[in-house]
DNA sequence: GGCTATGGTTGCGGCATGCAACGCACGCAG
DNA sequence: CTGCGTGCGTTGCATGCCGCAACCATAGCC
């Protein structure tokens, strides 16, 4: 299995994409982050077809993103757990959340709230420089070619 | 035009996805970021197809995310443009270019590098607490249920 | 008029998706 | 040992979206 769509750009944004590109992807990381990590769960949760579920788990599991394990020898049955690089695009879904409770929220507010463990307080991610500590947006950078640029 | 395949979920992840879920559209908004704004441009840079970018474009507008501009009046000329909230989808776009940088750069190293105006230096983002400023990730934080979550 | 540039729209064929049904391995009740 | 339920997928078919190439429209220039 592969896609090759965008795998093959010297752009990081499209190498991810190559991962998770495919919409139903960062909602299956979602319910595997929070528990929900067996095929009939995520089938009934996310309303996807089971041949589309089966594809990603296959294609998630392949590029090292999801685990898939034995938990109990018989029967046989199997669930999916996140690997590192799996648990460091979970910090992509929560900037996501980020967006989309500030965008699409509403009136009714985020439909999920989150407590860092280290303070305790319910809080949101914001992105800061790895060199200076300070605030770092899009706007707040300019972009230089890197050694892995295009020849 | 319309998706909400996503769109009425209780979720900021599935509701985010509903607008950018679609493979194309972070690139297209990462051209447009570094200034490649018209259709021929991108047409050119991506290698879509024409009908599927002019789709895209229509509901990036629709969004709010893209603005189309007339940048000329004879011969009438478009353009498009960020507005806040797609320049906020681009702090997004940088949470996915280190993750891509992390783990499918290879030994070429990153295509692109940034430069930290507040800094100057070289540097990329991370994501750190909104109350305690103390890093922050995925592993790192319990989910509660919000004020907009399903009945 | 002919040529080019910009910014799309249209038609067609093929791959991917959604949906429902089927397969199959196992455990359990009777 | 027959039948039923669960867990996990796989298969077949109809539909839809995508890529590709062609076409259209306006405007400027020679």
């Amino acid at each position: 299995m592969q896609r090759t769509q965008f795998a093959d750009m010297a752009c990081s944004i499209a190498r991810t994409l190559d991962v998770i590109g495919e919409p139903w992807s960062p909602l299956i990381l979602r319910d595997v982050y929070v528990g929900i990590n067996r095929f009939d769960q995520l089938q009934d949760d996310l309303g996807i077809s089971r041949k589309v579920l089966a594809q990603r788990l296959a294609w998630l599991v392949e590029q090292d993103v999801l685990e898939r394990r034995q938990y109990t020898d018989r029967p046989p049955r199997h669930e999916y757990a996140l690997t590192v690089k799996g648990q460091e695009l979970c910090d992509l879904l929560l900037v996501m959340v980020g967006w989309g409770d500030r965008w699409t929220a509403g009136q009714a507010g985020p439909p999920v709230l989150y407590r860092h463990h280290a303070c305790g307080e319910i809080a949101h991610a914001e992105l800061h420089c790895s060199h200076c500590d300070r605030p770092m947006r899009a706007t707040d950078i300019d972009v230089l070619p890197g050694p892995g640029a295009a020849p």
